[in-house]
DNA sequence: TGCGCCATGTATGCACCGTAAACATTCAGA
DNA sequence: TCTGAATGTTTACGGTGCATACATGGCGCA
């Protein structure tokens, strides 16, 4: 304990066989891995966190287990970007303002997001984040589409958004238009879930 | 040219160092290997064609070009499966018919999924495959919903059907429902696409 | 009919990967 | 101070993608 946070606290010095906190390290070192555009190997994680190839397994089960970590830190990230979204944007464009941040997020951080929403990650504490991340969605989905407001409506406004922000990273919007984030985006969401009455 | 296509003809015998059409029977391979439900490496389609680990690379140029080629395959099937359950509605139903056969296609061909949406695969050619998908939702898009129809409209619908797609994949929508096949997709479409008009 | 070209498939080798097993080091508490 | 447990290292194995050099044999041409 004691020793963990005190080791912890001076980061080069201490020559150190003992690394300290080498579990966040290593979660950094991912990060910014994946923040240079490339899939972090476990042994590459270990490489940049100054250590040898089998440290990690001291503090995750296997390679698995480390991106799943990773994935919770980007599904924070999301949820994040989402909340400051929503701050920032004026009332009745809030939602519209959170699927934007939603794209533009995926687009910043292609890697990251692949991996957070990839084959078998969603379990557990990734899967209850992301739920997180629905919450976020649906509160302001509530609040501004009271009307149209339903279980259903609610999966389909986080399938938009979030199949949106699929499509722009496989490039699949290029065609309709070269710069999704520039408008496309805002508009589908507007045409999905601002739905006009047919008299007005 | 008179040679491949002899030799394409016989599969079993005629010994051969020569395959005859190693590149189809690659493809093949790799298939296979998805619907078993695991990620095809180069070396493990090769040994499943019955060739040297090296064979696959007369044919193309390095795994992602395979794969790409996969991709492709992927893109076909979805399409073709869109438009069977698009002929085998009824009419007035046929958007959500597709919609329940695109998410479908998803579910039962996970891996292919994956893959053909996939990191860097629509490039070119899968590009294209997937500009026919949505050429196929947009038709029948467009007679069904004629009133609301907009160029940013089709984009959202895509991406509800994709968005819901990757969603159900991921497992993401488990908590709101076990089995979204049965029911949830279909209800979340008409709840975004069929909009009620306030007065009736 | 025979021959040589060259597309096709093979053999070998390298760097990297994930991870199992045995070992070394150092911290913490008695 | 001594000991056990936590942490990090070393070595090793089978897997991968791919570069290079080599073997094979069908086809066009004489």
């Amino acid at each position: 304990m004691g020793r963990i946070e005190a080791a912890a606290a001076n980061e080069s010095e201490k020559g150190a066989y003992h690394h300290g906190d080498l579990r966040a390290a290593l979660l950094d070192a991912a990060l910014a891995l994946l923040a240079e555009g490339q899939e972090p190997s476990l042994r590459a994680v270990a490489r940049r966190a100054g250590v040898s190839p089998m440290a990690p397994y001291r503090h995750y089960a296997d390679r698995e287990s480390l991106l799943a970590a990773v994935a919770v830190r980007g599904v924070e990230g999301l949820k994040a970007a989402l909340e400051a979204a929503d701050a920032g944007a004026e009332p009745g464009h809030r939602l519209v303002a959170q699927a934007v941040a939603y794209v533009r997020y995926a687009v910043e951080h292609p890697v990251l997001f692949r991996l957070t929403f990839g084959p078998a990650r969603p379990v557990g504490e990734v899967c209850e984040a992301s739920q997180q991340v629905r919450a976020v969605l649906l509160e302001r989905l509530a609040a501004e589409a009271p009307e149209r407001f339903s279980p259903e409506f609610a999966v389909g406004c986080w399938a938009v958004i979030h199949g949106l922000a699929m499509l722009v990273l496989d490039g699949l919007l290029q065609e309709t238009d070269p710069d999704p984030l520039n408008g496309l985006v805002q508009k589908a969401v507007e045409a999905m879930v601002g739905c006009r009455r047919a008299g007005a």
